[in-house]
Parts: structure tokens; C-alpha cells; sequence
DNA sequence: TCATTAAATTGTT
DNA sequence: AACAATTTAATGA
């Protein structure tokens, strides 16, 4: 029961954002006061199912999008059929813009892991804003630079042996400051959902978050999990 | 608002 | 993969 949705049948559903979605939106805030207009009437929230497709492969780049609520997967499907995941997204992250700057096609497939608050700006007012607005060149740059150490950081990840510190690595990107600012301290996050990003079972997951909370890095609670150390969930398994 | 029931998630084998 | 236990969400009085 995959649905698939087409960019006009997003817009079709979109409504017009109202200030509580909005207001967590980090680079609205850095931009002049007429930039911030035109971005936010441009700005189209939509709620996306569980396991719904947000953007498929060779689809032509439309949106910029951010995650206001939920949870989504970036991922890919390989020559032999068998899908490889390469990161979550969790809320306050924004993603496609390598794409939407170089006006391709979609090189991945993003699809939400449960039901999700998505938002996206059109690519039209996404260059109109890298034309004229430095605070936005500047938020851009962060990001391409910190997905970039992320991206890195996944090819360790993918080498570990230990899966008790692939999950705790994998938990330690989605609770990136930076990437994704409103994840709080409190990622709401299932076990089986974690399985999916880190490529484990979901008793292994459990095994793993089990060790993990008597460490002390990290609380395991209901449909969730809450950091108490990040540094030391960053470098669990490291000596 | 509270009690009951269904659904989701977890911990364990 | 299957099970029971626990937590949350939904329902209706």
C-alpha cells in the first residue's frame, strides 16, 4: 500500500502555512523583511502518510523541502533491486538543494517513514532567494557543508562491526543541531523505524538502545528516544 | 472528563 | 517470527 504523489497533487492538497508550523523554520528568520514575504506566501505545508513517496527518482526537481514534523528517509534503489538507505530526516532539516540549484531530476527517493508535516518552497522562489539574499547563501553553504561531513561520517558508520555502535552513530545524525535544529532532545523515533535507517532488525535495534540507555547516553521511552549525552552517543564504540 | 476499547509499540523468546 | 505486556490514541457517555 504505497502511494505515490505527483508534485501537483501536493499542491493540490497544500494549505496555506499557518504561523506555528512556520515559526521553526531557521532561515525564514535571517532573511530581509520582503524576502521573508515573498517566501512565506510561497512556502505550500503538506501532510504526508506513512509511506508515502514525497519525490521518486528522475521526477523533476520542483520543490526545496523541510521537514516541519515527522520523519522521512533518503534512500535509493540499487541495480539489483534491493533499496539502500542513506539517511533519515528528521524535523527542522531541509533537503534537495543540490538538486534544485543544478535544476535536474530527483537522485533519490524520499519517502516518510510515518505521517509527516512537510514543507516546500518552489524551486522559482529558491533561486530568486540564492540571487539576491546573502543570510540565505550563507544557511545553504552550512548545510551542503554539514551533509557533507554527514555523509562521511555514514561511510564509518557503514564499516562498523558493531551494530550497538552503528545505531548509536546513526541516532547521533539524526540528533545533529545544526541539520536538523527542532529534534530536541527528543526524537520521536520507533525501534522498528530505527531498523529501517540503521539496516538492523527491530530486536537488535532494542538490544542495542537497551545497552545504549545503561550507558547513559540515551533514554529509551515509548515511540521515542531522548538524548542524555551526545557526545558520548556520538563516540560509542570509540576508544 | 472519565472509562472502555482498539491500535501501536516494546521487551522477550 | 511470534508472543505477551505495556503505552498511547480513539471513542462515546
Amino acid at each position: 500500500m504505497l502511494r505515490t504523489s505527483s508534485a501537483a497533487y501536493l499542491l493540490a492538497r497544500a494549505r496555506t502555512p499557518e504561523p506555528p508550523e512556520l515559526a521553526d523554520i531557521a532561515w525564514l528568520k535571517a532573511l530581509l523583511p520582503n524576502e521573508r514575504e515573498r517566501a512565506l506566501a510561497d512556502l505550500k505545508v503538506v501532510q504526508v502518510e506513512g509511506g508515502e513517496l514525497l519525490c521518486r527518482v528522475g521526477r523533476p526537481a520542483t520543490y526545496w523541502f523541510g521537514v516541519i514534523d515527522g520523519l522521512l528517509k533518503m534512500s535509493n534503489d540499487t541495480a539489483i533491486g534491493v533499496p539502500i538507505t542513506f539517511t533519515g530526516i528528521a524535523p527542522g532539516g531541509w533537503f534537495g538543494e543540490g538538486t534544485v540549484i543544478k535544476r535536474e531530476a530527483y537522485r533519490y527517493n524520499i519517502q516518510a517513514l510515518r505521517k509527516s508535516l512537510v514543507a516546500g518552497l518552489t524551486v522559482e522562489t529558491f533561486h530568486w532567494l540564492l540571487d539576491r539574499s546573502i543570510p540565505f547563501n550563507r544557511f545553504i553553504v552550512q548545510q551542503l557543508n554539514e551533509r557533507l561531513g554527514q555523509f562521511i561520517a555514514a561511510r564509518e558508520i557503514d564499516r562498523l562491526g558493531d551494530p550497538d555502535a552503528r545505531v548509536a552513530r546513526s541516532l547521533a545524525a539524526l540528533f545533529h543541531p545544526i541539520l536538523y535544529p527542532n529534534v530536541g532532545s527528543l526524537l520521536r523515533i520507533t525501534q522498528q523505524e530505527l531498523g529501517y535507517l540503521v539496516g538492523l532488525s527491530r530486536q537488535r535495534v532494542n538490544e542495542a538502545l537497551s545497552r545504549l540507555g545503561v550507558s547513559e547516553a540515551i533514554r529509551v521511552e515509548y515511540g521515542g528516544v531522548r538524548v542524555l549525552d551526545l557526545e558520548r552517543l556520538r563516540g560509542y564504540g570509540m576508544r
